[in-house]
DNA sequence: ACCAGAGCGGAATGATCCGTTCCAGTGCTA
DNA sequence: TAGCACTGGAACGGATCATTCCGCTCTGGT
């Protein structure tokens, strides 16, 4: 491998650590289901540098999953921060579509088998969620038939847009979810149709696959 | 075959036509990437009914594809005929989530070559598309920023939403889709955030796979 | 009553793909 | 300079699928 300037073995190393994992998290965003060679190749690297810091590829695809978790309940919390409810929701939902947090965690679910710790996150990432809704609603501005789990449901919509350009699918994202945020706001008078979502309902994919 | 009631072997055969095509398009807009296998055990028939009707499952997939070009086509044009532009339009987006049309178009996109026939009645779809769009301008129910390409991103948003049962799937399209509606409507002072969608930005889908 | 053949179910085939293992280097580091 | 931490990538073996093939069933014309 011809890297310029290369300080020593252990700092190829190190470097690999991060670009691996990087790699992964692009190639597996676009392509869940995506062979573990092409995560090697966008990397530059060979499969073994790959081996020897994950077991398998279900490993990869759990800690990959169990980051882009994380990255969620930091956002949360750091939501929680924001004096007013209704920009500490919406501030949220937008640094969550920009991470692009959706796809690598419920995407990548059903691809492995989740760990106790990840359930537990999971379920911390929802009261989180409820905790940012209910000081929403507290506000006023959000309409009366909006439920929690909408927040899920809208960050699945952005998730599905997606073009070659990372920078440009962040921007396409902004766009409907600033299209959903209006539909989640009070001031029209007609309700939204249907029965709203249930809690649950959309994890039919966390079975076996 | 123990099928009850069996007015002849040309009958099952007529029947297998409908229920295969049936069984097909409920399978590939689940997983597009299917085996042909599931198709037949979908059906209830084996795999020779399969092939007898189509040489290849590439032909089997680019069916479905036009064929869901085509329902999008007559809903449109029948759009046209309501005289409000702005339920027009409504509707329009209303039949064609109902008809999950846009997965069939959209994500089978790729998984085959897709035919000269195709690419007229594609570019027809965008005019008919554009027409409703414009229609729906002059009412001036439409906010200023939203353009034609916004159709296909918002029916991109609303594909995404999928459970397990499929008229609760409906259910729950209908409810993003209203509020992807809201955000359409002109109404709110500020302007959607980023450069709008371009023409074929989304096509990328388009290449061989 | 009979039989040619339309249709069919599903096993067999052959190709491809992919996760994982293995090995022969390579160049630090002590 | 010996040893070792790391690496690239070929090789392996199992799994998956599209497609083909074969033997059977039933039917419609004679």
């Amino acid at each position: 491998m011809p890297e310029t300037a290369l300080p020593g073995r252990r700092a190829q190393a190190a470097r690999n650590d991060f670009v691996i994992l990087d790699a992964a998290r692009q190639v597996f965003l676009v392509d869940p289901k995506a062979p573990i060679s092409h995560v090697a190749e966008r990397a530059g690297v060979g499969i073994s540098a790959l081996y020897r810091r994950y077991p398998s590829k279900e490993f990869l695809l759990c800690r990959l999953c169990h980051d882009g978790l994380r990255t969620f309940i930091a956002e949360a919390e750091a939501a929680d921060e924001e004096p007013d409810g209704w920009t500490a929701l919406t501030g949220f939902l937008g640094r969550v579509v920009d991470a692009d947090v959706h796809s690598l965690t419920v995407h990548l679910a059903g691809t492995f088998t989740p760990t106790e710790e990840m359930g537990a996150d999971a379920r911390r990432a929802n009261e989180l969620s409820a905790g940012l809704f209910a000081r929403a609603r507290g506000t006023g501005r959000l309409r009366h038939d909006a439920v929690t789990e909408d927040i899920g449901m809208i960050l699945e919509c952005c998730a599905a847009i997606r073009v070659d350009d990372a920078e440009r699918t962040a921007e396409l994202r902004r766009r409907y979810l600033a299209m959903l945020v209006e539909g989640l706001e009070a001031g029209k008078d007609r309700d939204l149709p249907g029965p709203p979502p249930r809690p649950g309902e959309m994890n039919g994919r966390w079975r076996p696959s």
